[in-house]
DNA sequence: CGCTTACTTAGATGAGCATCGAAATAGTTG
DNA sequence: CAACTATTTCGATGCTCATCTAAGTAAGCG
């Protein structure tokens, strides 16, 4: 993981919408868009947005079935980005 | 650490400069502007504004002498954040 | 095939913010 | 105090991006 995935991920999770989003969607297993905008103050429009953001830069996954799309988290995404953030400390230290 | 803490700290650490600047502070015990200016092609008045941020956000703290101001990473801000999206996970695995 | 549902894409708008140059503040030194 | 240095504040600018409405795509259903 670059400092510059780091950067796009601190980004994302920088919003707070697309935070609650991504902490929605980490907290099932699977979550449909639907769910979510019931959830959620924003347009579907908006709401695709952040998800594709989150998508892209790999925090979560999707799946088409049916009318439907279903969305899960990818933990591993999200371990990474903390594990960078936990090294960055004084040598001294390591 | 409220989602709102959270999401603001992510944007903080969002922006490429102001990961790296606070980076450059954290590996080091002290740190003085001039210092980091030599490191970044950047103004000193868009180093202040960044450092502003990033102390406002309880990341780093700073300590004046002289001329000069000194900037320290406190660990245990970020150590929280981190913390926070760790915790975000299927109830399932917890 | 038309109709409905679920989501996405396109285009526009407005707010936020990174950035800078220049002026201001504050500390140091002669 | 005057001159210099380090940092901050001010004001302006331009870019990024969250958001929306409206139009587009795609899947199920009668």
């Amino acid at each position: 993981m670059t400092d510059d995935d780091v950067a796009q991920i601190g980004k994302a999770l920088g919003d707070p919408n697309r935070l609650a989003i991504y902490t929605q969607i980490a907290q099932r297993d699977e979550m449909f868009c639907g769910e979510m905008h019931a959830k959620h103050e924003i347009s579907p429009a908006t709401l695709s947005h952040h998800l594709k953001v989150l998508t892209e830069l790999g925090l979560i996954m999707s799946r088409k079935e049916g009318l439907n799309v279903y969305y899960r988290a990818v933990p591993e995404r999200l371990a990474d980005y903390v594990h960078y953030l936990s090294g960055i400390r004084p040598k001294s230290h390591r």
